[in-house]
RNA sequence: GGGUCGGUGGCAGAGUGGUCAAAUGCACCAGACUGUAAAUCUGGCGACUUACGUCUACGGGGGUUCAAAUCCCUCCCGGCCCA
């Protein structure tokens, strides 16, 4: 069952779950201005530290002090690890990258260099983004990936982690962080398709907590995350896997669905359990023509779910570049500093065909509206 | 008026006797996208047909050939050169 509404206190403001974050990787929203981003009613993203660390480089983020520095933006901020990236990366072309005990190693997408991220370099990096919430270096693996090899993976991902809170602990001496200014620190549950995988990593990860001080007697994670892919080959989201993972997180942690997901998807998971999200639909759809929007007594529907468990779609999905559109003069809303602004589907239509970037983020900006106020909602149901 | 080069699918542009319903790009019509190597990727794109397939097509008309977008004749249109 859900989890009730909390509230964290970070550097830079209190976050209520359950909440979604947008992708900022390379330190944007793509296209996404970040007066917009707060203007849509999202006050948390996520940056990467992977693609930082290629571009612009932990020198610049150094030298400007820090990614919310640089950004200009003074809301919380939460730094992915990097393991996904290489995950990715590696899957897609083996000739880019390897897992090895050390760490990850991995050319640049940037410029073909070659690189090592241990999980100590990946906490020291987000250290230096200055984030609110940092992740432990992990060790992802396709679904198809051999039981033998994702069990190895999760077992990696312990000793990572644990490599990890010790290299917390050491940042937060040198730092001088104290309870309150402190990151923090999230684990993350590998297994993929394997439920006493998935099982064996929480445990493994709750005894590393549980036997490594982070440098402040904490005994948990602040959060542990479920990484990996969550979607079965049909774009099904996995809702056992994703139910029992939940359920695996001590409520002295923060839930993490990582990747998740479709309006849909957060909903079913927020029924779980699962408290925080991050996931480029909102924006790569809207960046590819799509809107969502909602449908009627969508804030019935949803909490009706969450109380009963009978789902009804609660939204619409609508291409705006199909040529129903060229001359549909009907009304999109989009945030705004001062409220609210409007633009038709056929203008919208008009710049996506042109390939005018503003049509894009037009679209980035009403859904990252609409997962903000679906966000909205469920706080309000989970109380 | 003479010469010359050329007219190919919505556009641009390959092809110069058979494997051509015609490369490729753009446009167009759809689809995909879930810790962003994604302003990306996939499919369709003459007509009819679920499909096998059938028909009509490379400026118009007429020929040669078993077979023509490709060769010949003629007409129309366009560029350039000469008068």
């Amino acid at each position: 069952m859900y989890r009730a509404s909390r509230k964290i206190k970070t550097a830079h403001g209190t976050i209520i779950t359950p909440f979604f974050m947008p992708d900022a990787t390379r330190a944007s929203v793509r296209g996404v201005a970040r007066e917009h981003i707060l203007a849509a009613g999202i006050s948390e993203m996520v940056v990467n530290t992977y693609h930082l660390m290629l571009q612009p480089g932990m020198d610049v983020i150094r030298r400007v002090g820090g990614v919310h520095a640089l950004m200009g933006w003074e809301r919380p901020l939460l730094s992915d690890s990097g393991g996904y990236q290489v995950y990715s990366l590696i899957h897609k072309n083996a000739r880019l990258g390897a897992i090895v005990e050390e760490g990850a190693r991995f050319r640049s997408v940037v410029d073909g260099s070659q690189h090592l991220l241990t999980p100590e370099k990946s906490i020291s990096i987000q250290a230096d983004l200055g984030v609110d919430m940092m992740v432990v270096l992990d060790d992802p693996r396709p679904n198809t990936a051999s039981y033998d090899d994702i069990a190895a993976a999760v077992e990696r991902t312990i000793r990572w982690a644990a490599r990890c809170r010790r290299a917390y602990a050491a940042q937060a001496r040198t730092r001088g962080w104290t309870q309150q200014t402190r990151p923090k620190l999230f684990a993350v549950i590998q297994g993929g398709p394997y439920a006493e995988l998935r099982a064996r990593c929480a445990q493994g990860l709750i005894d590393v907590a549980q036997r490594i001080d982070d440098g402040f007697g904490n005994m948990h994670w602040d959060g542990m995350g479920f990484g990996g892919r969550h979607i079965d080959a049909q774009g099904n989201l996995m809702e056992d896997a994703l139910a029992q993972t939940a359920s695996l997180i001590p409520k002295t942690s923060l839930a993490f669905a990582l990747g998740i997901g479709t309006p849909e998807d957060i909903v079913r998971c927020v029924r779980m359990g699962w408290e925080m999200f991050d996931c480029v639909i909102p924006t790569r759809e809207g960046r590819h023509g799509r809107a969502f929007l909602w449908a009627h007594d969508a804030r019935e529907r949803i909490a009706q779910f969450l109380t009963t468990g009978t789902y009804t779609p609660f939204y619409n999905y609508v291409n705006v570049r199909t040529a129903t559109h060229r001359t549909d003069m009907r009304t999109l809303r989009v945030p705004t500093q001062r409220g609210e602004t409007t633009y038709t589907y056929a203008y919208v239509h008009h710049l996506l065909k042109v390939n005018d970037p503003l049509g894009s983020a037009i679209l980035a900006r009403h859904n990252l509206a609409f997962y903000a106020q679906l966000m909205h909602m469920l706080r309000a149901a989970v109380v």
